[in-house]
DNA sequence: TCAATTAAGTACCGGTCGGTGCAGAACCCT
DNA sequence: AGGGTTCTGCACCGACCGGTACTTAATTGA
């Protein structure tokens, strides 16, 4: 990280490789693994698909380094709602991460780790099963952070955290795909104040 | 309908094209618009690329039809739900229904109009949209009922019918990708319990 | 019996897919 | 200056994509 040490042999890269990155994950983002073509993501990246094959080894390594970006960038609010005080802070604080990330103004709009290849044709199985596992362990998280409220009394004694995690993984995604189908931010926000009526004192 | 006229002239179809049609919605369902190749669709439906389109026109136009077949099938629940006598028997039928058809015993988890086209090329850009659509119907169709509901007293006044809709709609998606997740009926059952928690009396 | 009609099977179409071989260019170190 | 190393641009690869022309088979109506 930082600037690059020059110290290093050969021809100098001539493009910003996290530039390129960042515009391949918005590709990804706008057009899931497979519907995003080699030609589409080197086009928006400025560079020959020689130049993307040296960089990142190959389509689904770009797709890896792509999510990770995602992961550390737009979907950094999901880590980020962890630290809130109380299990509905948290709660609130993830479905309102949810909710700016897939309505970005400039960006694409939906969830990359929904849209990337919830169906796939066979090929990029390893890259649907990528994403289960990310989805997944955003809830495990959740579901901790939900046991600790329970622990520290911020949760009544009988609440089920896993339960509530996947309440709220799931409302995340309903968002995401509410998103997609065009509703805007503010839409979404009462969609999350609706989601949290009932949630335990 | 019902057993097809004998007056037809020329070579007879040879294989069930109802038969064939639900197969290819399964392929669709478990693969996506895009991930659904020709191939592997006449594969399951056991016939030749030449019947296909001699009996359905285009991979388009099957879909369209696959979609077709899903919502009287599979997803007639959506419609069936409005029929319950209050706002939270239509809710709690629509999310019970949703449960159902994304986690069927022997068929491909999760929501065919989800996992059809959320994100896509730009070429199946109408599948895309039309997905958009069907999705949107749904929800406005809940709407109504709704707002039907607060019209006989069985919702407050108060109660916004479009705003209930479309969380119960966001349900409906994050049960889907759960399903898609791996999660089961009974994990499932326990996410739709927890959402109608807060449910306006 | 025989033309008209429709379906099935084969072989093929141009285009795009993800991925590479290769030559030359631009840098490092000696 | 020159070798070693890395990046770039071009041309190209086999495979598969959705879609079709053409021949042959099976039926209807006359």
């Amino acid at each position: 990280m930082g600037d690059s040490r020059r110290a290093v042999m050969g021809r100098p890269r001539e493009f910003d490789i996290d530039q390129a990155l960042e515009r391949a994950m918005r590709v990804f983002w706008a057009r899931g693994y497979e519907g995003a073509s080699l030609a589409e993501l080197t086009g928006a990246m400025g560079i020959s698909k020689t130049s993307m094959y040296a960089a990142f080894g190959n389509k689904e390594q770009l797709f890896r380094k792509a999510l990770q970006r995602y992961g550390a960038g737009p979907a950094a609010y999901a880590t980020r709602a962890l630290e809130e005080p109380t299990a509905r802070a948290v709660a609130l604080a993830f479905l309102r991460g949810a909710v700016c990330t897939t309505t970005p103004p400039g960006g694409p709009s939906g969830c990359l780790t929904v849209q990337g290849a919830l169906a796939s044709s066979d090929e990029s199985r390893a890259v649907h099963d990528l994403l289960v596992d990310w989805r997944n362990d955003a809830g495990v998280r959740l579901e901790e952070r939900f046991r600790r409220a329970v622990n520290e009394g911020d949760l009544p004694r009988n609440a089920d955290p896993r339960r509530l995690a996947r309440f709220i993984m799931a409302m995340g995604f309903g968002i995401a795909v509410q998103a997609a189908n065009g509703l805007g931010p503010a839409e979404l926000d009462e969609i999350v104040d609706t989601a949290l009526l009932g949630w335990p004192a």
